[in-house]
DNA sequence: TGGTGAAATGTAACCGGTTTCATCTGACTG
DNA sequence: CAGTCAGATGAAACCGGTTACATTTCACCA
């Protein structure tokens, strides 16, 4: 039994106070008011002074949904998480995205609101709530999964911001677009790698189907080339327990191996301990380098080489498209550039040669 | 500058399709074409096939603004984070009573969404934003921080419910209230510690102002009385590093120490790691008990035994009191109860006395 | 056959704002 | 001093739904 669709009228309590209230108080007539209330240079200041008198005085403050209706913005962006909350909350990636996009928002009237649909129905009921217009924009922090929908929203003129770049840009030009160059940050840290001598790598990355995986791959290649053939790649999850038992694969497999490129932080932290198990010291027998530069990164035993993605940045970014299409503006497709964090993973100032 | 407001006019696009199209397409009133889309009983079954016909035919989707205007609802209800999503979400306590709350309203037409707010300018956005009766409720996750927030919200008409006791019950009768019965849970596992013959207890709980800590040390003095006075008792964070940290405290000051009470799991792991280091086995030399019983505990090594939360069900609840709320019931306090979760940290079969 | 009442639908008011357009005022100009 | 015009305000329509109340239709019964 759906308890909220019983009763229809208003709740008891008294009637809540209208912009009309505030007019008659103010002694001017609604038009007047609501001009006052939007701050229109068409209003006189004496007449706005008697207005905000007239709103202290009633205690009046503006119904959401009467406005929202009478200009067609719900004054709300929805930020879609179509994967579980418990997943999504053990990646440190999308706190971080969520907190840029809340800072851009934050100087506008405009709310973010995370919206988790990570079952079919959850999905459906998301999709609803965005034909109904209830929110102004979308912005999707996992266009990973759910292609359902992304191809339900594409068919609607919500405008939607996908953070994360799909294979073959489906929806370049549909949808804004906001990612980092993950080929260029994977072939910084190869590079680092390679001049650190270490020639012997392999690599452990988050599932195959994955752009960010296989962006990754392809950037490792770009300076390995056939040195990291398929035996030395390993597609798995982007958490540390798929990275120890990663890592302890391609120790049996690979023994003589001096290099391992993590395709995330927390891969590479299973992956270090997995190592420290097999008795390898870091960075003397194997040096490693891993993805995202997140909080764990600088935490991790010895600090971690990494390449930093912008998540902040791609957050506000992110809002900031969002934001546009809103007003109008085509959707766009930015590409964030990455840097490399030198920390001890890769190399100790302090590490002496052995004998 | 505020991109949101610049236009005020509707946005480019055609006209959308609205009830009286539908109405018109099918040949009957605005009002009957309201009627059938709500299934009133009061409209034929002949006539809301014609009208079922005419949605589809026209593609129209019910514009949310104008339903919620009409009848007072907004259908959704905003779950209210009053800290920063970082911290939230590395404790799982959240996700899982966000879960909780999730599928109690998956029957619903309402909808939950996550609005953080940590720094005083996002809970005047936040609070401004409930005012405007944006959202039907507030689920507040976080009461203990925030103070101010729950002030402003008990000055308002919107139905709260906070997860979570606050000390001395400022709002009980105003907030519906549900929380678990940490006294309860916490004597529990004193009792169970003490069954296990281990008298030279200490305890590590959160903050000393969390009214969760302090229950929970009346819980275990109320078995254990003055054998746990004060130097026994150490009140820090919740988190894994504060459990590690406070341990090696407590060790050195207590280094005949055999159990130890914890107030959170993620306490107990970290604790567990401090113990390990200082060469005490678990549960030979010191017995562990947690609370919470989150995934970490089953995870950690030894498994930890634990107190259990119903925290699914306590989301399930606090959905539950806000949908009655809405529905104008008056507020409620619920108690929860807890139960031991029995793993190895506390008696192991295994376990073979030492000579 | 006319009266009664229930069932289905229509009419119009309403929810709480915004905005177009008309009106009024007063200053400035020729 | 009449004419023009800009600036401030008001009247009324509108956004897209819901619902109280009025009306129509029709079966049923005295």
């Amino acid at each position: 039994m759906d308890s909220s669709t019983q009763r229809a009228h208003r709740p008891a309590g008294r009637r809540s106070v209208t912009i009309t209230d505030v007019a008659s108080a103010a002694g001017v007539s609604r038009a007047t008011a609501s001009r006052a209330l939007n701050d229109s240079p068409a209003v006189t200041a004496e007449t706005k002074a008697k207005v905000a008198a007239a709103v202290r005085e009633t205690g009046f403050v503006m119904n959401a949904q009467g406005r929202a209706l009478a200009t067609g913005r719900a004054q709300s962006i929805a930020v879609l998480a179509a994967e579980p909350l418990d997943e999504l909350f053990l990646d440190p990636t999308y706190s971080v995205l969520l907190r840029g996009i809340s800072e851009r928002l934050s100087s506008t009237p405009v709310l973010p609101m995370l919206l988790q649909a990570s079952t079919r129905e959850e999905h459906e009921r998301a999709i609803r709530h965005f034909q109904h217009r209830s929110v102004d924009a979308v912005i999707d922090i996992t266009p990973y999964v759910g292609g359902v929908m992304l191809e339900a929203l594409s068919k609607q003129t919500l405008p939607v911001v996908l953070c994360g770049q799909l294979e073959d840009q489906p929806y370049e030009g549909i949808f804004s677009i906001v990612f980092a160059d993950d080929v260029e940050g994977a072939s910084m840290a190869a590079d680092a790698m390679l001049h650190r001598g270490r020639g012997d790598v392999v690599t452990i990355l988050g599932p195959e189907d994955n752009p960010a995986s296989t962006d990754r791959l392809e950037g490792y290649r770009a300076v390995f080339g056939t040195r990291l053939d398929d035996s030395r790649v390993v597609f798995t999850g982007w958490d540390e327990a798929s990275g120890f038992e990663a890592a302890q694969r391609l120790i049996q497999s690979h023994p003589s191996v001096d290099g391992l490129l993590a395709g995330s932080d927390r891969i590479a932290v299973g992956a270090m301990t997995a190592l420290a198990a097999a008795g390898r010291f870091i960075p003397r027998d194997v040096s490693v380098i891993g993805f995202d530069d997140h909080a764990v990164a600088a935490r991790a035993f010895p600090p971690l080489t990494t390449v930093r993605q912008p998540l902040l940045e791609q957050g506000r970014l992110a809002a900031e498209l969002a934001l546009g299409m809103i007003d109008g503006e085509p959707p766009r497709t930015i590409v964030l550039h990455t840097e490399m964090v030198h920390r001890e993973s890769l190399f100790s100032p302090m590490m002496v040669p052995q004998p």
